[in-house]
RNA sequence: GCGCUUGUGGUGGAAUUGGUAGACACGCCAGACUUAGGAUCUGGUGCCUUCGGGCGUGUAAGUUCGAGUCUUAUCAGGCGUACCA
């Protein structure tokens, strides 16, 4: 009897082994380079894990595995985002508290990852929900909020140095991040109370409590960040968002917008998710203009990209939440521009972003254009943004749609300024062409600057000069990069480690951190409609003892409220991988040593959606610990690699119309039917088990079928993989039926990891059977190993090197697929070599030891080792066995081959040319032909090229 | 609209620098062994064909002795983003 492959004793040995020898641990090793490896983590969902998650994990645990064998000290931790809406949601429905049910997920999810074989080292699991985890997402918390940036130096600094100079020179000279342009002396800020004092700095710490419009989710009840809302509706429940004014913790995150663009530059990730940063971060060149109010004194301040069309000027608009409207409306307006601002206040974020419906009142003001002294009419309009520039703006109809749009509707005036622009019926917008229209030099008594006859650059160019030198304005550089709002009015969150004393803001003291969250009744809003944390009993700090107390004692001299609201789920995840480089120090977020050691992440795996969240709040949270001097890299992840989805494959059934029978997809045309979804575990290679079909339900326990060739062939359809669409894929039954080998080799099989692609099991067994195919190779009949210390032939080298070679190059381009299409090639030719060299088959094992862990690691036993394969060096190839023995010679017309002789691969290439030619059955191709030239492609083919005479 | 990205058999997907397109796998066909097969093994499988050959990498042109690969235009799908001045 042949030696079975049995995957499941087999695996199961190996899990509990290398938990037994502690495989995968891993200390810091000044002697060995580092490697670390990180997967984003997972929120551990009551669904738990499906076939989709593991994709990322087993691509990353390959290149893990193989960075350690080729002698790297490997980090590979793996922990959970623990904190979230969906357990709170839950808690709500079911009272049962979110930690219980968090945990038991966790449990499960590591269940489930255990039995796939991977190479973390548990030793250094984190939570972002455990208080020692979360006492540094509060303490990174409190350094941003005793810290502001200067954008001199463009850096984080104490907030102690910024009142220094507060106290000495007021706001002269300052430099800084700002939430607002604001001005006051020395003598004014010292005159200032601490309350006063207080609400000026919040003006400049980059974690500040700033009144901004928030995305309102009612059903939530809590705010949500820019990219936890698409469409108007909150990614998580997909409920309605609102925008309202609300007093809310802030991270100055467009501080470091130029940081974080110039960082891309530096980073190995993809072009798309950097584009996406980019845009996100939306740098733009351009300049602020002053405006004067007609017939007041009144300034105000515009900003546009387009300088050079000062003079295509022809109204100005203003955002309606601009606080320059009530300054420029009119009595005689005033009735109309109310009329407007309530039309606007009623439209949803999502109505505004859906329909662009062109609306707008006129002010009754005008505004005078600095450069030709022209009164242009000052509109108000829902078009132009409050948030972005200055909520104002010139309208250049003639170069720009929106203005012409509005233009057009309006019946306002359009000024062409580009040579040949014609806009009778759209706006130019390109920003090319030449210059004119604007007034010769000296000829206004406003303005001596002339644009004719420059291109569009030279005319934004020479604007600008003019407008800085004759102090009109400012060149300036806008960033759409928005301040994160850091505060949820949830449960399930971090606490602030903050109290408020007469209503300012009290950090608890460094040292009294953690801030533990909690323990509350009730998870819903107050009566009151406090966040839930109101509900908690024991829930104020006392400055005396220095101890969280019971609410009962507030009594404002030393016991004081602590915040209700706790952070967002980016708090968490934004630092993690610092903390795993030292997951137990309860000293600091990371010690210098372990810093110093892993430095930042090499290799950073997970999804794409988290382009404008987690990747730009963790790179802004980094570069800020990098300021701090806690991180001594300033780009968190060196190279990114985004692992596609994984979409489900639903299978359906075709019930005919009023009936209880099935027709099978080839026959479904000759019947009225309606598809209906079907459980994908019930379908094999898209083959129904019927039997299982009628125990699925009870309703089809009576089902009848009309079957082609015996079977019941079932429809299928790409969609989200979901519940409701019966067609999730557990891991837990692939490896169950298969094992975890060949679930891993499969997932990887399916395509490049950076590809989103189906689940589809119909291709698994081939995976599976090259896996029994890989074991036979190293067994004889009777089931013994089959291996000598012979030496091994020229074919089984070439075999093993030309493997080495291209498993060596694909891992590290993660082409994982072709791999495991050359280790299927390989033991085909191994197998019809009857190869049996131990030199052979150890090398092959430890080639195969990334993919399939523990088929390698069996067979690397029996072999007789006693260590790990882990640490088997991985082998080099030498390029002396690949050489090719023989090269092919032919003739080539036309762009083909028509005819080719073999020749040894050392022949003299004049003698092949000529024995080709002499060749009878070359003749036919070479009659009337002339010889273009001879193609020598080294180990390829070598050609003769002809051509009629 | 803008940005990124992808188009190759019935299917998933291969193809170094431009050099025999379709590796490998699924599926399908034929055969072997089986009481049976959702097991195993062997062979075949891009399309058309009058069996000479012809056509083939979304479409159309171009460069080249030679193009899936380079250039230009165009079409289609996917992802992201959106009154950003």
């Amino acid at each position: 009897m042949a030696k079975e492959y049995n995957f499941r004793e087999i695996e199961q040995k190996w899990h509990e082994l290398w938990v037994k020898n502690k495989t995968y641990h891993v200390t810091e090793d000044p002697k060995r380079q580092k490697f670390y490896v990180l997967n984003m983590f997972p929120y551990p969902s009551g669904a738990g894990l499906h076939v989709g998650h593991p994709l990322g994990y087993i691509a990353s645990d390959i290149y893990a595995r193989f960075k350690r064998q080729q002698g790297f000290n490997v980090l590979n931790p793996m922990g959970y985002d623990s904190y979230g809406l969906p357990a709170e949601q839950y808690a709500i429905q079911t009272g049962q508290h979110p930690e219980k049910t968090t945990f038991q997920n966790i449990d499960r999810y590591r269940e489930q990852l255990d039995k796939i074989g991977f190479c973390f080292d548990w030793d250094r699991e984190v939570r972002t929900c455990a208080p020692g985890y979360y006492k540094w997402t509060q303490w990174a918390f409190q350094k941003m909020y005793g810290s502001f940036f200067c954008n001199k130096c463009q850096q984080a600094r104490p907030i102690a140095e910024l009142v220094s100079h507060l106290e000495v020179h007021g706001t002269e000279g300052l430099d800084v991040a700002q939430s607002e342009d604001l001005t006051f002396t020395a003598e004014e800020w010292k005159s200032w109370d601490e309350t006063r004092q207080s609400e000026v700095l919040m003006n400049y710490r980059l974690a500040f409590l700033g009144e901004t419009m928030v995305n309102w989710c009612p059903k939530l009840g809590t705010v949500l960040a820019n990219d936890e809302v698409v469409e108007g509706v909150s990614v998580r429940g997909g409920y309605p968002v609102e925008q309202k004014k609300m007093r809310q913790w802030c991270l100055r995150v467009s501080a470091y917008a130029q940081r974080l663009l110039d960082g891309l530059d530096t980073i190995q990730w993809s072009e798309s998710i950097k584009e996406t940063q980019r845009n996100w971060i939306g740098r733009s060149e351009g300049t602020e203009v002053q405006f004067r109010i007609a017939d007041t004194d009144e300034e105000f301040t515009i900003f546009t990209t387009r300088a050079d069309t000062m003079f295509g000027v022809t109204f100005m608009v203003l955002a309606p939440e601009s606080e320059l409207v009530a300054k420029v409306t009119t009595a005689g307006q005033k009735q109309e521009v109310e009329a407007y601002l309530t039309y606007v206040k009623g439209r949803t974020e999502r109505e505004r972003q859906i329909d662009h419906k062109i609306t707008g009142v006129f002010s009754g003001s005008y505004a005078i254009n600095p450069f030709t002294g022209e009164r242009n009419p000052i509109w108000i309009s829902e078009y132009v943004l409050a948030g972005y520039g200055t909520g104002a703006i010139m309208a250049v109809p003639a170069h720009d749609s929106r203005d012409y749009a509005f233009a057009k509707h309006f019946g306002l005036p359009i000024v062409p300024l580009i040579e040949g622009a014609d806009v009778s019926e759209e706006s130019y917008d390109a920003k090319e062409g030449i210059v004119c229209n604007s007034p010769a030099a000296g000829k206004t008594p406003y303005c001596d600057l002339s644009l004719n006859g420059l291109t569009v650059k030279e005319a934004i160019a020479a604007t600008k000069k003019y407008v800085s030198e004759h102090g009109l304005g400012r060149v300036k550089v806008n960033y759409r990069l928005r301040d994160a709002i850091f505060s949820r009015q949830r449960y399930w969150g971090e606490p602030f480690p903050v109290y408020y004393r007469h209503g300012i803001p009290q950090m608890v003291p460094e040292e009294c951190l953690p801030v533990e969250l909690p323990h509350v009744e009730s998870f819903l809003p107050t009566e009151t409609g406090e966040p839930p944390l109101g509900n908690a009993q024991v829930w104020a700090w006392d400055e005396a003892s220095r101890k969280i107390v019971d609410k009962s004692l507030i009594d404002e001299k030393t016991v004081f409220p602590l915040e209700l609201y706790t952070m967002p789920g980016f708090a968490g995840s934004s630092a993690y991988y610092l903390r795993y480089m030292d997951p137990h120090n309860d000293k600091a977020l990371v010690s210098r040593e372990a810093d110093e050691y892993w430095q930042n992440v090499d290799l950073y795996v997970g999804g794409s959606e988290h382009a404008t969240g987690h990747l730009i709040y963790s790179r802004f949270w980094n570069k800020f610990l990098f300021d701090l001097g806690v991180s001594c890299k300033e780009e968190p992840f060196q190279k990114l690699v985004n692992q596609g989805m994984i979409q489900g494959r639903s299978n359906f059934v075709y019930r005919i119309k009023d009936t209880n029978t099935f027709v099978s997809l080839g026959l479904k045309d000759q019947y009225e039917t309606t598809p209906i979804h079907v459980d994908v575990n019930i379908v094999r290679a898209d083959v129904l088990d019927v039997e299982a079909f009628k125990a699925w339900r009870p309703e089809y326990a009576s089902a009848e079928f009309i079957l082609e060739d015996g079977k019941y062939v079932c429809g299928w359809a790409i969609e989200k993989m979901s519940k409701s669409m019966f067609n999730v894929v557990n891991p837990d039954m692939i490896v169950e039926r298969y094992g975890a080998d060949t679930l891993r080799l499969y997932e990887m099989f399916l395509g490049p990891v950076e590809q989103s692609k189906p689940w589809d099991t119909n291709g698994i067994d081939g995976c599976h059977r090259f896996l029994k195919k890989f074991w036979q190779l190293f067994w004889d009949k009777d089931g013994n190993l089959q291996v000598t210390d012979g030496e091994p032939t020229p074919d089984n080298l070439k075999t093993l090197h030309k493997l080495i070679k291209k498993v060596t190059s694909d891992i590290e381009t993660f082409s994982y697929n072709t791999s495991i299409s050359a280790f299927m090639v390989a033991t085909t030719e191994l197998t019809q070599q009857q190869c049996r060299s131990r030199q052979v088959m150890e090398q092959m094992v430890i080639l195969i030891a990334p993919f399939a862990p523990h088929i390698a690691e069996e067979l690397w036993q029996v072999m007789g080792h006693e260590t790990t394969v882990c640490d088997a060096p991985w082998p080099e190839c030498n390029e002396q066995y690949l050489v090719e023995s023989t090269v092919r010679l032919g003739v080539q017309f036309n762009g083909k081959v028509k005819f080719s002789m073999e020749f040894p691969v050392d022949a003299a290439p004049q003698q092949m040319v000529e024995q080709v030619m002499q060749a009878p059955e070359a003749e036919k191709y070479l009659k009337n032909m002339q010889v273009v030239k001879t193609i020598a492609v080294p180990g390829r083919i070598v050609n003769i090229v002809v051509k009629p005479v």
